[in-house]
DNA sequence: AAGTTTAGCAACCGCTCCGTT
DNA sequence: AAACGGAGCGGTTGCTAAACT
């Protein structure tokens, strides 16, 4: 059982920001920084009346200056689906490579518009497999958790690709069939406890993507609008600066920890 | 025109993980 | 090493507007 909510102080406002508190927040951070958004100052909350929570969740999906607002172009839509396949449903990480786009926005694109459009193609969203497939899928992985040359060549006879018949013009994005095995890198899963040993790294079965690590320098105030998007990875986005805490060597760590995999333009065209 | 249903999105909640004490 | 607290993530809820009857 988790905690209780941070929310539940009695004087905490809730539900939808009026444009007053937008302008406050706004202000605020204006004046102190990005970083100081999960750490208002008492002062701030009594004035804002949210919990420093709500105020950050605020800024990031809605007030940050560098979000794109509108409809998602296809582009999009395919680096979507591609990073879902490999990602799963880790938000936050699709989002890092989505300039513009936050977790949320992405969740509920995926979940309102996405979702809807593969069923339609008789693809299961989560397994990105045909529908009637999935059971045996299923098998195959938790049976065989090592083969790789299963999963990978049931990709090469590729039932479930976009390319299927559907009404709509079908991007050209097909889908990644992710092995259960696969070294999940950066992306935390629960499955990643068992998933290293004897599995395939990412380079083995998505040879296409550029998995070179890249390493920046946080700049002190826009750090945490991070490298593109939200950037929300996990426990590495805002390592704010302000936290003047961290010695040299955690500093260290935590910069060497901000490391993410850049895809290379457009994934997967040809399949 | 009014009522009902559906879709989309913003915000909240609860949990996990990490850093600090 | 253990306990605690905070940050942030993913899932879910609830409100609003649009579409439909």
């Amino acid at each position: 059982m988790g905690r209780s909510p941070c929310c539940e102080k009695e004087h905490t406002n809730k539900g939808a920001w009026t444009r007053e508190e937008d302008e406050r927040l706004i202000n605020y951070i204006k004046l102190h920084g990005e970083g100081c958004v999960g750490d208002l100052s008492p002062k701030m909350l009594v004035c804002l009346l949210r919990c420093g929570k709500s105020c950050r969740l605020r800024w990031i999906n809605y007030l940050r200056p560098d979000l794109k607002r509108g409809n998602f172009t296809e582009e999009e839509n395919e680096l979507i689906i591609n990073l879902h396949s490999l990602f799963g449903n880790k938000w936050s990480l699709i989002a890092a490579r989505l300039p513009g786009r936050t977790d949320n926005e992405i969740k509920n694109y995926w979940n309102t518009h996405i979702k809807r459009k593969l069923y339609s193609r008789g693809i299961d969203p989560q397994t990105h497999r045909a529908l009637g497939s999935v059971s045996s899928m299923n098998k195959t992985s938790n049976n065989n958790s090592n083969n790789c040359s299963n999963s990978t060549s049931s990709s090469s006879s590729n039932v479930n690709r976009f390319q299927l018949e559907t009404k709509e013009s079908v991007p050209l994005v097909p889908l990644m069939q992710v092995p259960a095995n696969i070294d999940n890198g950066g992306a935390d899963s629960a499955e990643d406890s068992n998933g290293s040993s004897g599995g395939l790294s990412r380079e083995e079965v998505f040879p296409q993507i550029n998995l070179e690590l890249s390493i920046g320098l946080p700049f002190p105030f826009q750090q945490s609008r991070f490298s593109s998007g939200s950037g929300k990875a996990k426990r590495v986005a805002a390592v704010p600066v302000s936290s003047q805490r961290c010695s040299m060597q955690q500093l260290r760590q935590k910069l060497l920890m901000r490391m993410c995999i850049l895809p290379t333009g457009m994934l997967y065209q040809e399949f």
